[in-house]
DNA sequence: CTTTGTGAAGTCGTTCACAGCG
DNA sequence: CGCTGTGAACGACTTCACAAAG
């Protein structure tokens, strides 16, 4: 299965972006070459997890030698990449919305924040990091003049089902949702929800089982229930055992 | 397996602690009773998937009526939640950090940000939202003071694992982890990853195959790597089809 | 001799479908 | 008669272990 098109299971996409993280830090640190075993280690993963991850893709190793750090970087950006300078806008511009704005884990990976709505008319004008809020009224005019096809949702949780259907009838086909709701979307459309809340209430469980239950929790990109829709929740998580 | 305390599934936690937030919500609203059909669309789950989550915990419900919202509230409060006001530290005071202190999804869950630090002496003694930044130098006296075992860490990604170092050496059992990195800990203690640049990434790439493959995401708490430490990913997905 | 790539086996989680109970 | 609770079937992801390649 070395050819490129096949189907890739959710899990495995999840990891190869973490992998895309971590190899883009070792190019800029100056290395060059990487086994199995130290990619998986930075990344959190199982060795036989990422060769198994990257076959999906082709073979872009060197028996007894390993991984050419640029050249794998290049071949997952193509994979999973949507080149340079990617647009999102940010829908509810509130604590968290402005946080993300500048955020570095976005411009690293290649996008770019372009645009800002927030249903506040008290808020219209006012420019976060040089950037103007936009009135909720000129949303799909955003979209349309930004070319954005990504949008994240920091609005409160009512809000986000009806700022879900103008987004999606405006082109968008891929959403971050922080709101504490399930959003419905067609199916053309993909949905990671983030849910903050149900992190720390995570926690407190594991907590609450005392010290001595290690209990693993979800991997990064671990498994997802399959669906054809595709409403996700970010909340992966990565367990990481010590071989 | 209606007795309470076998182990519970990673991947059915995560939903339990998203059903928990849905409760929460229909309760404020009045709602009195809810059928599986009823809370696992409005979580974005299965009927079949929640009623066997519920039933790693008892049986809850009312065969030909359905679930009690308040009793169903409380038995999810006390095999999930650790009580109102967990205290809950932040260490790394950006704008990510700054934008969680007040964060609403915190404080409805029953969390509290009681503590923040960042290794910025020039922001020791600034507040944020009426919170003292502490100096980094404090870590251990705050955790001591605060009495939490929960952390967030917002610092970048170099400087997470020595702080992670010092979090478990001082008690913390459990991390949410913001940091493009994988920490290292005890398998007694529990880390939850967010990678948001990993998030938009994983949108990205679903666009790239088209409107026209529905992909499913990872559902929220689908599955983990089982393994004996705790790293988790808190990228979890939720796939939302349409049943 | 080292490390990749991968079929096969194993494990875990989700979905089905119905018995059980109100 | 409706809806829950659950054993059993199904499917997916992970881990193993080794053949192949450099």
């Amino acid at each position: 299965m070395s050819e490129p098109d096949a189907h890739i299971p959710d899990a495995t996409v999840a990891r190869l972006a973490a992998y895309l993280g971590v190899l883009t830090r070792l190019s800029d640190q100056g290395v060059t070459t990487v086994s199995s075993n130290e990619l998986a280690e930075a990344a959190g993963a199982n060795p036989a997890q990422l060769r198994k991850d990257l076959s999906h893709l082709g073979s872009y190793g060197v028996r007894g030698v390993g991984y050419d750090v640029a050249y794998l970087l290049v071949q997952l950006d193509q994979h999973l990449g949507a080149g340079p300078d990617v647009p999102v806008i940010i829908v509810g511009v509130g604590n968290l919305g402005r946080a993300l704005v500048n955020h570095a884990g976005f411009s690293s990976r290649g996008f770019r924040v372009v645009g800002l709505v927030d249903s506040d008319p008290a808020l219209a004008g006012e420019r976060v990091e040089g950037l103007p809020i936009a009135p909720e009224s000129a949303l799909e005019e955003l979209i349309a003049q930004t070319g954005a096809s990504i949008a994240v949702i920091t609005t409160p949780g009512q809000a986000a089902q009806s700022v879900t259907d103008r987004l999606v009838a405006s082109g968008i086909t891929g959403i971050l949702n922080f709101a504490p709701a399930a959003l419905s979307v067609p199916d053309s459309v993909t949905v990671r929800k983030v849910d903050l809340g149900s992190e720390l209430q995570i926690l407190a469980y594991h907590h609450r089982r005392g010290p001595a239950s290690r209990t693993a929790v979800e991997p990064i990109t671990a498994s997802l229930p399959p669906v054809a829709a595709s409403q996700v929740e970010p909340s992966q998580n990565v367990s990481v055992p010590k071989p």
